[in-house]
DNA sequence: CAGGTGATTACG
DNA sequence: GTAATCACCTGC
């Protein structure tokens, strides 16, 4: 199953009042602290799960919360993942659905764990900034990125076997 | 548009 | 201890 990343948002540390990792260092949020290339999965509104990659360096929480993208490959393992035939990825928790993550990816590698990325195929154009989405702290920084780019060679895979 | 669901935080 | 707040999704 893989899956063309086309949303993102970047979440800091302690200077983030919108972070999860702006304030106490939990059992949940630990994996923020970790090096890039982290896992990190947390139950969100208590029903979903949302993934981020860390982006380091160790120790100096930072992440990537991945928004959404636009299934490739394996759309039926996705469509039965999600128990529906559309809107596989285009949202935070459908997303990690469709990739099947949840808590137990948490704190795992990416590339050595149960999710791996690829750099981008050529170059990514049309990449929009906007306020991330459902946050009401920080609103003034465009921290949320969205790769406006066509489908075809452009933008970063997510893949899981 | 409203409700589900549970971890985490703010406050006494 | 209790109350409020959420990096959301679904079906009405």
């Amino acid at each position: 199953m893989a899956v063309r990343l086309n949303e993102a948002e970047a979440y800091g540390g302690s200077d983030d009042p919108a972070s999860h990792a702006y304030r106490s260092r939990t059992d949940r949020n630990d994996p923020m602290w970790g090096p890039g290339g982290t896992v990190y999965v947390y139950r969100s509104y208590g029903i979903h799960w949302c993934a981020n990659i860390v982006t380091g360096p160790q120790g100096d929480p930072s992440a990537v919360l991945l928004r959404g993208g636009e299934v490739v490959i394996g759309e039926a393992v996705a469509a039965h993942r999600r128990g529906r035939p559309d809107h596989l990825a285009d949202g935070p928790g459908k997303l990690a659905q469709a990739l099947g993550l949840d808590g137990s990816a948490s704190g795992s590698f990416i590339n050595d764990g149960p999710v791996s990325i690829s750099p981008p195929f050529g170059s990514v154009r049309n990449v929009g900034r906007t306020p991330r989405i459902g946050v009401t702290n920080a609103t003034e920084v465009l921290w949320r990125f969205v790769d406006e780019t066509p489908m075809g060679m452009a933008s970063s895979t997510i893949r899981q076997p």
